[in-house]
DNA sequence: CAACTAAGGCGGACTTAGTGG
DNA sequence: CCACTAAGTCCGCCTTAGTTG
């Protein structure tokens, strides 16, 4: 089914970049392997929002920061998404670049 | 109290940064004035999480992206913040910047 | 006035069990 | 195997009321 809320949409987005299952997320994430399909199905339907705690898990087993999972627009998403994986000298330079360019 | 939680020392840092009381942000973000005092401070002592569509409320009368109160490491809470201000042209070449130098 | 807290009600996350691709 | 859902339990947010600088 389509995912109705914000969390749900990110959470798959990162988990279907990832290449895993729904289980497979939720066991790398230290949830309880029962309840793993049901969870994260939850979540990404949008029926559930998980605590903070769960979501940084969740993040970290996605390998995405956790503020994309709940990144409004798409700008900030892809944003932090490049953040993540930029080097060190890259990201001097980016923010060099925006707090030079505000509006 | 010192915040204990993420999500409240975020939302102290913008709500200090954008000069309000928390009774005048709870109020902004459309929360009944009788529990606002109560609420704002069990979310910035780390007593409670708000549900994400209040999040979401908050954010928009803190005028900061709602991914920022969420943001773990404080480089990825100073690059949403800066993002919000940038022109659409320096969005860009940020994008461009980070794209480019993934470590 | 501004920030914080204890206690209780109650809505929603989590568990269980099970259905459909 | 993989994704999804209904129903019940129970935890935690919200409310109330009141305390502290």
């Amino acid at each position: 089914m389509a995912p109705s809320s914000v969390f749900g949409l990110r959470l798959r987005q990162a988990r279907e970049l990832a290449a895993l299952t729904q289980e497979a997320l939720a066991v790398r994430a230290g949830i309880d392997e029962f309840t793993a399909s049901a969870r994260i199905s939850q979540y990404e339907t949008g029926k559930h929002v998980p605590r903070y705690e769960i979501a940084c898990r969740l993040a970290d087993a996605l390998k995405v920061p956790v503020a994309f999972l709940y990144a409004n627009d798409d700008g900030t998403a892809e944003l932090v998404l490049l953040w993540q994986h930029a080097s060190a000298t890259s990201r001097r330079e980016a923010l060099a670049v925006l707090s030079a360019g505000a509006a």
